[in-house]
DNA sequence: TTGAGTAGTCATAAAAATCTGACTTATTTT
DNA sequence: AAAATAAGTCAGATTTTTATGACTACTCAA
């Protein structure tokens, strides 16, 4: 039996793995509309027009893992369930200030 | 006989479009490297592992065509072709220190 | 109990990004 | 003349990302 360890390519651009957590066709509009206040699923669905359940849940997930986002499941009825920024994601607003000044 | 019209999908997020310049397995290397000083292919394939031919000259055709970087000709023997950060590719590198400070 | 809303997942398909290896063109060195 | 270096291009293959439509699970209102 052997063991199989998948080679990690290591970064070598300090900058890349951050570019990457807001690369993707809607991770940018996502995290826009979330500096506004928290999404919802069904809102995003309707508002990001184009996009599809698959690719948000993808981009929201990956959001998510990159410790972007949060969500949180509100308990009125009906639930809800609701996707903020976390303080990390907050420290990328700057970031993205800054190309919008750009543009 | 029809005209076939592609139907651009209009931006609604304003980073999006800067953020893509950025985005890429090789650009924002590319990128990195631009910044201490001026580029040659085959020294980009030499100092960037993994990279490939193909994909390194898609991206610096890219970087050039979002007006990010820019080549010439050295007139020394032999001839060399050099990549540089354009004015506009410099005002980049404030996003990119700012992106390495989050790291 | 039927239908509507919310929040997804799943298998599959299509499109976009990246990789591989062979080839080109021009100059230079041996 | 042959081999080496520089800067790529090209066709085709593989991988990753994004899209489509059907389906699940839960709650609520009529």
């Amino acid at each position: 039996m052997t063991t199989q360890i998948a080679m990690e390519e290591k970064e070598t651009c300090p900058a890349q793995a951050l570019l990457k957590m807001l690369s993707g066709k809607w991770k940018p509009e996502i995290f826009r509309l979330a500096m506004n206040g928290p999404l919802r699923f069904s809102g995003l669905l309707r508002e990001i027009r184009g996009a599809n359940k698959q690719s948000l849940s993808v981009a929201l997930k990956e959001l998510e893992e990159t410790g972007l986002l949060e969500k949180t499941t509100i308990k009125i009825k009906p639930l809800h369930i609701e996707y903020y920024l976390t303080n990390r994601g907050r420290t990328f607003i700057p970031v993205l200030q800054q190309l919008e000044h750009l543009g």
